[in-house]
DNA sequence: AAGTGGTCTAGACCACATT
DNA sequence: ATGTGGTCTAGACCACTTC
């Protein structure tokens, strides 16, 4: 990899979070970034628009470039907000297992086949499984994924990590995803499996993922226990 | 508009809205668009880099960039999503009003201290209302805003829209806000305002607003009818 | 091997803020 | 008037897929 842009913008992602650049800050001026990393204005540029994504940094045309004054805690949580990963690999610290409550092939439903784009009669993996970190359980997921492009999938990959079995044994590429939330009462059987009390809400989200050929690889819905539950968002105009 | 890249983005969404180029179709490839739009590459690449972003469209170094195969409406959807605009802009063709609970100026509490990173004897307003679409009620916000930032708010301001006060009659730029969902069961009194049943749950956004200078002018929490709240995440790698 | 998108450059000019 | 970040260019070279 070695992007030039990514090295810059880790580096100054760790000053800020090292406290060598602390809130409120002023950073050194993109023309002074230039020559400390010895690199072109628009990489510079392109290094410190990560960072304005993440919310991590601000800049005012005119007048500079500044750290913006949140708390360390905040930074963390926006910086991994920014990332798509799995649920093993987002909670490396974490113990992340599976109860499967089913594992089958099916012909894909209608709703199925709209979300992935498949043909009505195609067959689909249909998972269901509950997960638990470090014991306690915490989400409910449903996903489809179509039979020719997962290949081979089997039961001990619905206990670990679904992901890292695409990534790492299939060497396929997951590109992006997209996700809806939004929130109901539980059912009966939700409020049983996630250890919660009856009128307990839950989250929800319903994802559909892509790999980076564009391929519709995964149509999920998640239902989540209410207080294991949050989504970050860093919102900008532009 | 005058930024090239925006015009370029804008145009090529309109086709794929309009079906010009529809589901899984190939884009012309990037120096083509450059001889079209007469731009090089670099803008043209921006360009693309916004529709990516929305979801609209997926490249592949090697073969192309191809129109993601979702349906109209999660295109608009999520064009939407990634747009930050205050709740009146962002639905212009619903009728929003609000009714007023509170409107008073305080010594900011403690936690409102540190989102806003005021001092402790900061004054700030304290604004409380319930806010209708189409006249029913669907969100109760808690809002504090320094003012000394926001200057000579009045009332009618709160009954209509803050946000457009802010930036047309103060000429202030918004430019960003971090936002935190998270899901609760709903109080006796929020159950009763926004009109739902004993035991339903409600949808939190806690969110913290940012100008264009970098200072923070909002920090709120909105209590949303559980049905009447979604949020749209395009989540990518990198 | 040819052709795609990805990165990077060096420099021009523009928009905006401060002096 | 100076200096900031923002946009844009023309072209080089790299990484990847198979046009």
């Amino acid at each position: 990899m070695q992007k030039k842009y990514v090295m810059i913008s880790n580096d100054i992602r760790n000053k800020i979070l090292e406290g060598v650049y602390s809130a409120n800050d002023q950073l050194p001026f993109e023309k002074d970034l230039c020559v400390l990393y010895d690199a072109s204005k628009m990489t510079v540029k392109k290094a410190l628009d990560i960072l304005v994504t993440e919310g991590l940094i601000i800049k005012r045309r005119g007048s500079g470039t500044f750290v913006k004054d949140i708390g360390p805690e905040e930074s963390k949580r926006l910086i991994m907000a920014n990332q798509f990963r799995g649920t093993t690999a987002s909670n490396p610290d974490k113990k992340i297992t599976s109860e499967v409550l089913e594992f089958s092939v099916i012909k894909a439903p209608e709703e199925v086949c709209k979300q992935l784009n498949v043909e009505a009669d195609c067959f689909v993996y249909d998972i269901y499984r509950l997960r638990y970190m470090d014991g306690e359980p915490f989400v409910i997921e449903r996903i489809y994924m179509p039979i020719d492009v997962i290949l081979s999938l089997k039961e001990k990959h619905i206990m670990e990590s679904i992901y890292e079995y695409i990534e790492e044994d299939l060497s396929l590429s997951i590109q992006s995803a997209h996700r809806t939330v939004s929130i109901r009462k539980a059912t009966e059987f939700e409020t049983e499996k996630l250890k919660m009390n009856p009128g307990d809400p839950v989250g929800i989200a319903e994802q559909v993922g892509y790999l980076n050929t564009g391929i519709t690889f995964e149509y999920s819905i998640s239902v989540h226990h209410y207080n294991k539950f949050a989504v970050q968002l860093v919102l900008t105009r532009d």
